[in-house]
DNA sequence: AATGTGAATGTTATAATGTTTCAAATTCGC
DNA sequence: GCGAATTTGAAACATTATAACATTCACATT
């Protein structure tokens, strides 16, 4: 894949994708999680896709490792990396993107371009806050939340003026 | 099934599920819509059920009717009744809900209690605020948000502390 | 009443996504 | 090394969703 394919003008994924993975390896070793060589593996590929990645593209994408993986090791791989706020799933597409936000506590928002596939993920405190505060109106407990959001991207707005 | 088992006290379902298919004779007439016989039973279906239904669950209880349908007649189905604002689909369960807000322009917020199953819709202005804002702030253009937030609602959490 | 038309449904098959289960291998502390 | 716990392999299976094409139905027009 030619960097010019890649979402972002000026935008090393090369360095992103290495950067994620050692800031991955550092979160692990500080929680004495193993980041297995199958772990590490599932993460790059996912990191290397600008776009969320199904379970079984990954498995596809490790067949072509020469991994001969069944369906029960990429769930494994991606349990423990959702685990460890590595990558996060888009419940809406099936699909799983790599966390921007890794190590800090974050309620990740997901903006999903409907149109090139990008999805950006924003830390979104007043969001939370909104969602924390009408949970509460009715007396509700949360635990997990969801936050998605299907549109269209600047980029693909931009494009479709012209 | 008995009236006490149902989610809220002094709160007769029957004729809740009552209300919900009038109006939804109504809405559909309203804009042309064809709410035939097994889109409005699908629909009772889901109403019938306190929580959210899968497909496959609505399929077995039409099966029960003596209506032997195959998945795509229920998928076709909820696919006309969420058109039509009548159900949601919870994408973190797969499953589908009766609106209690059909009929109003609404953005849905699911509130999911992982102890006894139960949904509740809010509408809520403040949560869709914040996400548009959010949206705005990185000139993204949403069109379908998503809010599912899993936690425990006020009656388990009541239940747990005994 | 017959007929044409588009919407809705039936039917079969299959794709896509996710889990259970149990056995084998690996890792880690001792 | 040795035993316990974690991780992985492998086969089968379960669940969720869609594709493709034939048929029927409701309704407006003859």
């Amino acid at each position: 894949m030619s960097v010019s394919a890649l979402p972002y003008r000026q935008h090393n994924h090369d360095s992103c994708i290495a950067d994620a993975l050692s800031d991955a390896r550092a979160i692990c070793q500080h929680q004495n999680a193993r980041l297995t060589a199958t772990r590490e593996r599932v993460l790059e590929l996912i990191w290397q896709s600008h776009r969320p990645l199904g379970a079984y593209d990954v498995l596809a994408m490790l067949a072509k490792d020469g991994h001969n993986a069944a369906p029960p090791t990429v769930y494994r791989a991606l349990d423990f990396l959702q685990q460890y706020g590595l990558v996060h799933r888009i419940a809406s597409l099936n699909a799983f993107i790599g966390c921007t936000h890794a190590g800090t506590r974050h309620q990740g928002m997901f903006l999903i371009c409907y149109h090139c596939g990008n999805v950006l993920e924003l830390s979104a405190p007043t969001v939370s806050q909104a969602i924390e505060g009408a949970a509460a109106d009715v007396a509700f407990r949360p635990d997990n939340v969801t936050i998605e959001v299907s549109g269209c991207c600047p980029r693909c707005t931009e494009n479709s003026d012209e």
